[in-house]
DNA sequence: TCAATATGTAACTACAATGATTACAGGTAA
DNA sequence: TTACCTGTAATCATTGTAGTTACATATTGA
């Protein structure tokens, strides 16, 4: 089990427009980035403009952040992208057996550990934001440009 | 996406096998109890004897506990039924454009950030022991039983 | 020794999610 | 009107999950 890698592609998006925000980030543009088809950057960026996260239109190229940089979060893109639906990070066998002790009561027992542990993961998540990683593209950059 | 339910599954059997530890857990009755198919339960019990945790001999009806109940973590169930590759929680999309500055960094980027998410989920699982499970457990009955 | 019973494991199935691809409807602008 | 873009549906190959059946192998009691 992975989460899915639409998460990574959401963040390279995000990060691909404000780099290059002078130019036109058109989907087929920002495919060749990801190295992907321009169907699927397209269907990713319906979920970060559902989100609120990019501006674009329909037949217009192009597509800009509708938010400050330090305001989109790596939080917000994971819920944008719809990876893991709400506290269902992890799964419970369903059913169990309620003539045993343990049958009867260990989905209860167990999902607040589960959600605490999802939590955590959230939390990390959301101490990284766009700007953080637009600013490690750039330092990477100045530095390999060094050599 | 969701984190397979073997590792309930295997949270499950150990407490169950704690709990009836005067009696015989076989494959077939810890199957009633989570209310599943008896082969899938010897094929996570092997994962769980592959771990260190449990033992069980062919042929010989019923398992034990291999390590004391509160050196059992819910991070040593989630590791030995192996629902995530180590480091591999989140997928990373594979080659981006070496051409594009944000292609040739993404990856190395994000990375480290997607690890410190994991590594938050799996502390926070680490905190829990079996013993933990088997006193919810026990805790849930006794006030149930006073209605 | 043999029959009964258990674990270990392989093979097969149905199902769902992912990611790629193609195709096309509909919007925009020169 | 033409060219190009976004939005989205349909299809496909691949992979992981969970259940099921079947059977080899190990153990024990009669």
């Amino acid at each position: 089990m992975s989460i899915s890698s639409r998460f990574s592609v959401g963040i390279h998006i995000l990060t691909l427009i404000e780099i290059d925000k002078d130019g036109v980030s058109s989907s087929e543009y920002i495919a060749r980035s990801v190295n992907t088809n321009p169907a699927v950057i397209r269907k990713i960026m319906g979920m970060l403009k559902k989100a609120g996260l990019i501006k674009v239109q329909p037949g217009i190229a192009g597509a800009e952040l509708a938010r400050d940089l330090s305001d989109i979060t790596l939080l917000d893109v994971y819920k944008a992208v719809n990876v893991v639906k709400d506290n269902e990070l992890f799964s419970i066998h369903e059913n169990p057996n309620p003539d045993c002790s343990v049958g009867r009561n260990i989905q209860n027992i167990i999902e607040p550990h589960f959600i605490s542990a999802q939590t955590a993961l959230e939390k990390t998540l959301e101490n990284v934001t766009i700007e953080n990683v637009v600013n490690d593209v750039k330092d990477n950059e100045k530095l390999n440009s060094k050599h």
